[in-house]
RNA sequence: GCACCCAUAGCUCAAUUGGAUAGAGCAUCUGACUACGGAUCAGAAGGUUUCAGGUUCAACUCCUGAUGGGUGCGCCA
């Protein structure tokens, strides 16, 4: 077990021998966050003082007084106001770091009680290119599946692609009239957005038109063979080109179960709804209202339309009901932009409603990871020059094609394919990571400088410092091949002491993110510790050094690079052995 | 009109139960042994955390109000 979570085991049983009636699942151990203040601190004793107007130090007294660390801690002190300090021995340190080079753990633990959650992110149109605004949820999606899993939990992604509603009236219309099969071959979601943007400007103009779009969703709907083997065939084709963007960004789905899976489940659902009393009557449509919910009062969430169609909210509710027959998860997570909070607000209500109404209701929570709208450099929603978005193909072309550049100014000894390999790694690093760095919530400003950087807090700092031990190694494994690993590390430099300890957060990081859904957690625990990393290449030699020192040293920097690997690896980011 | 979100260094952003001296990157300036790999490092400068109150031992964080910006609001998804 960690040093930390010893402490924090032992902490809680002290406080809870002081103060049986506490809360303890809230006395939490954390790095302190200046390492002159010690290893480790907890601040859980001041607001468990407070509560029961004592004095903070004096509890602190009285929990240290119960509390013995010794075996992983030199010493424990009280500060300020009531903070605890921890100083980690030099041994349990080490003992850590040892049993990490023995395999045992690479410094986080599988949770202890595994849980299963339903992950529905990225969820493109059909027939529509994936753009910039893809590339958050993607990502982010990508990101939380890989630390849930990596913690032990089990998890279940879902691609829920737009494949259905309104638009396919306009693209059947234009597929009949004026279909370019050669455009289709080439550029096939090109084509189709082409087709899509014509009838749509014409409907806007000509009745006829749009009444012809009408009957021809209808048509679909009520499942017109050759309709439906045309929309069979745009999904297919729409897929074809997702599944391209995919496997480049590494991005893997268990089932992609569009809207369309969930048609025949809508009807019954708003049945179900409605017999129960949640959804009733409203203005010709049926509605389920929110009386008692204050920000939802005058927003009721439409189930049926005043035609007899179902909306999105419909689809939503129907694939919940869903997901919970079919995995029973104990989370589902919805990572979509920040404009949808209304609607999720609304469909969770309505869901809980639902399922409260059920006579065994195991409702799993339910949570919108949302993020922020993609602005321009003005600071206006994004748009291009010509009024476009960046579809996302071509900005990871583009961050290929400058990493490209750079990696070939760099090393210009590597062959051409290698230096294609590198550059892909490293462009496509650098675009995940800009996207992952900031909070999820602030709105983001889109910027090619930005999101193709190749210095500072990057991806590519990170692979770069990864890059460097690893040759580290290629150069000790030319000198010599007979070095024995250490029998325990001899941690002495400050610098390598700092960087042994900031290995052991790593756990922390990755427990945060999972919590929380913020993988720049993540980012900023790994730039801390390249950081750290350099520190101690600038100061401590490793090659160079006595032979002790030395294997200490090269078990210090694999440990290392195992971590930024793994880390890096939960961020969906590869890593280059030379660049 | 109502609701939600946001405001931190010149710019782009961090700040993990309310915790200790608000941190990074970029840009700027000064430096670094012919480099265990310079896609690097050391340092300087840069702040009344939009404003005004309040709660607290402690506030970027919580509460109230103001200002500015963004988004959403029954038959689009």
């Amino acid at each position: 077990m960690l040093p930390h979570k010893q402490i924090e085991l032992k902490l809680q049983a002290a406080v809870r021998v002081l103060l049986p009636d506490a809360d303890t699942a809230a006395v939490l151990v954390r790095p302190c966050p200046d390492p002159k203040f010690g290893d480790y601190q907890s601040n859980a004793l001041m607001p468990l003082a407070k509560a029961r107007r004592m004095n903070p130090r004096l509890l602190a007294e009285n929990v240290l007084a119960k509390l013995d660390v010794s075996d992983v801690c030199e010493r424990v002190d009280i500060a300020g106001a009531g903070f605890l300090n921890f100083h980690l021995k030099d041994s349990s340190l080490a003992q850590t770091l040892d049993a990490a080079a023995r395999g045992e753990h690479l410094f986080f633990e599988k949770t202890a009680a595994p849980k299963t959650a339903v992950i529905d992110f990225s969820s493109p149109n059909v027939a529509k290119p994936m753009h910039v605004g893809h590339i958050r949820s993607t990502i982010l999606g990508d990101c939380l599946a890989r630390a849930l899993r990596l913690l032990g939990h089990r998890v279940v992604t879902d691609n829920h692609i737009g494949d259905w509603g309104t638009q396919f009236g306009m693209l059947l219309v234009g597929w009949k009239r004026e279909l370019n099969s050669t455009a289709l071959d080439t550029d096939a979601i090109g084509e189709m957005e082409r087709l899509y943007k014509k009838i749509s400007a014409e409907s806007r103009e000509n009745p006829a038109t749009l009444e012809a779009a009408r009957q021809e969703l209808v048509k679909l709907q009520n499942g017109d063979p050759e309709n439906l083997k045309i929309w069979r065939k745009m999904i297919e084709l729409s897929k074809k080109q997702f599944d391209a963007i995919y496997s480049r960004l590494g991005v893997k789905f268990d089932c992609t179960l569009g809207e369309s899976f969930y048609n025949d489940r809508l009807k019954s659902s708003v049945d179900e709804l409605l017999a129960r009393g949640i959804a009733r009557e409203s203005e010709g449509a049926i509605a389920v209202f929110f009386d008692e919910i204050p920000q939802l009062k005058d927003k009721p969430a439409l189930v049926r339309k005043s035609d007899g169609g179902f909306n999105y909210a419909t689809t939503d509710l129907a694939t919940l009901a869903y997901r919970m027959e079919k995995w029973q998860p104990a989370e589902i997570i919805y990572v979509t932009d920040g404009r949808q909070q209304l609607h999720f607000q609304q469909i969770f209500a309505a869901f809980q409603k639902w399922q409260s109404a059920k006579p065994q209701p195991a409702i799993p929570r339910l949570a919108h990871v949302w993020f922020g709208s993609i602005l321009g450099e003005d600071g206006k929603p994004f748009k291009t020059r010509s009024g476009e978005t960046v579809k996302l193909a071509d900005l990871l072309d583009e961050a290929e094609e400058r990493a490209f550049r750079i990696v070939s100014e760099k090393n210009s000894g590597f062959l051409e394919p290698q230096r294609r390999e590198i550059a892909r790694v490293v462009g496509l690093g650098a675009v995940k990571y800009a996207d992952l760095l900031p909070n999820r919530q602030s709105d983001y400003v889109f910027s090619w400088d930005k999101m193709l950087a190749l210095t500072g807090n990057t991806a590519p700092y990170l692979q770069y410092a990864y890059a460097r031990i690893r040759s580290i190694f290629r150069k000790a494994q030319n000198e010599s091949a007979n070095s024995q690993p250490p029998a325990a590390l001899t941690l002495s430099a400050t610098e390598e002491i700092a960087l042994a300890k900031h290995l052991l957060g790593f756990g922390l990081a990755l427990e945060a993110v999972a919590g929380e859904f913020r993988p720049n957690f993540l980012c900023n625990y790994l730039f801390e510790l390249a950081g750290k990393f350099t520190a101690f290449y600038e100061n401590c030699p490793v090659l160079k050094a006595d032979e002790v020192i030395r294997a200490s040293r090269l078990v210090l920097c694999d440990l290392t690079a195992q971590v930024l690997k793994q880390g890096l690896d939960v961020l969906g980011i590869e890593v280059v052995e030379q660049m």
